[in-house]
DNA sequence: GAGGCATCCTGTAAGC
DNA sequence: TGCTTACAGGATGCCT
């Protein structure tokens, strides 16, 4: 499952097998893989330049240009990668994989790209650059906050916004316009290194105690950066199609029942927002006046 | 305005 | 063996 480290795995791969090349041809062979109108993409994206791989949490965008000139892009191809989304970049004679949803072709006749997603939760569509903020980002991601690996993010100004949410922090940890590119892993993984609960209510939490969280979500996402991502299974690839194997340095994530890495207990596995929580029952005892 | 939950989707695994 | 059900989860839209 795509989340900050392995999208930013993505994006170099893109950077350096897309970025420059000019598009001949697109197809969509999905209509839910391509958000606003779907018969647009084709027209929108023929003979524009892919620039270059942004990214900003689990969102991924290329600025469109018109030719060799140095004009300001104003707008760019946004990719999210859902659950189960690949870009893939292949050989145009390869055979079609089986979710196979969009196709570019490039005029230089070189490897294509090629959107892979078997759950269709990921999405591909062309928007326009706003060009308000410092760094200009594609406008339906505006209201998405920086992710902490990012130079914009702000450390105090998150500390102060977590603390005056009345929820869990780990509902806080997932809400994308509070810190972006934490998913349902680094969260459970972060939390187990900063030994906190996950229903913990976010206004108990003292400024230095999330400070040590950040540090913890910042060092397990670049530990899994190291490692090129993680995998459970063939959803996730990079661009070239080969798995990470940061799911073999997890400390809690699917390991119900097994010992904890730091003092042996059981991890257990608890039912949140209709999906699963893992945590040690020693290292992170429910607060009171949990929040779920 | 903020918080919380159902919904979208498909492949796999478990249960009967 | 074959069918049914539960589960995985990011973002969105709707309801409270």
């Amino acid at each position: 499952m795509p989340e900050l480290p392995e999208v930013e795995v993505v994006r170099r791969g893109l950077e350096r097998w897309v970025a420059g090349r000019t598009v001949a041809s697109a197809e969509v062979l999905h209509p839910r893989a391509v958000r606003r109108d779907p018969g647009d993409l084709p027209a929108v994206l023929k003979g524009r330049t892919l620039r270059s791989a942004e990214r900003r949490g689990k969102y991924l965008w290329m600025p469109l240009g018109d030719g060799p000139g140095d004009e300001e892009p104003a707008d760019a191809l946004l990719a999210h990668l859902g659950m189960s989304g690949q870009l893939l970049v292949v050989d145009p004679a390869a055979p079609e994989e089986k979710h196979l949803r969009v196709r570019i072709r490039f005029a230089d006749d070189g490897p294509e790209l090629r959107f892979v997603d078997q759950r269709t939760f990921g999405h591909l569509l062309v928007a326009p650059l706003d060009p308000r903020p410092a760094r200009p980002v594609p406008q339906p991601i505006t209201h998405i906050a920086p992710d902490p690996l990012e130079e914009a993010f702000d450390d105090e100004e998150f500390a102060v916004r977590v603390r005056l949410r009345r929820t869990g922090i780990k509902r806080a940890l997932l809400d994308q316009s509070l810190i972006s590119g934490v998913g349902n892993i680094y969260a459970d993984e972060a939390l187990w290194r900063a030994r906190l609960h996950w229903a913990r209510p976010t206004e108990t939490l003292t400024q230095p105690k999330i400070a040590e969280l950040l540090a913890a979500v910042r060092a397990v996402m670049t530990e899994a950066l190291g490692q090129g991502g993680t995998s459970f299974d063939s959803l996730y690839v990079n661009v070239n199609g080969e798995s990470g194997y940061f799911d073999r340095s997890l400390a809690v994530y699917g390991r119900r029942d097994e010992p904890c890495r730091r003092c042996g207990t059981p991890i257990r596995r608890e039912a949140f927002m209709n999906r699963s929580s893992y945590s040690c029952p020693k290292c992170q005892p429910v607060p009171k006046n949990a929040r779920p």
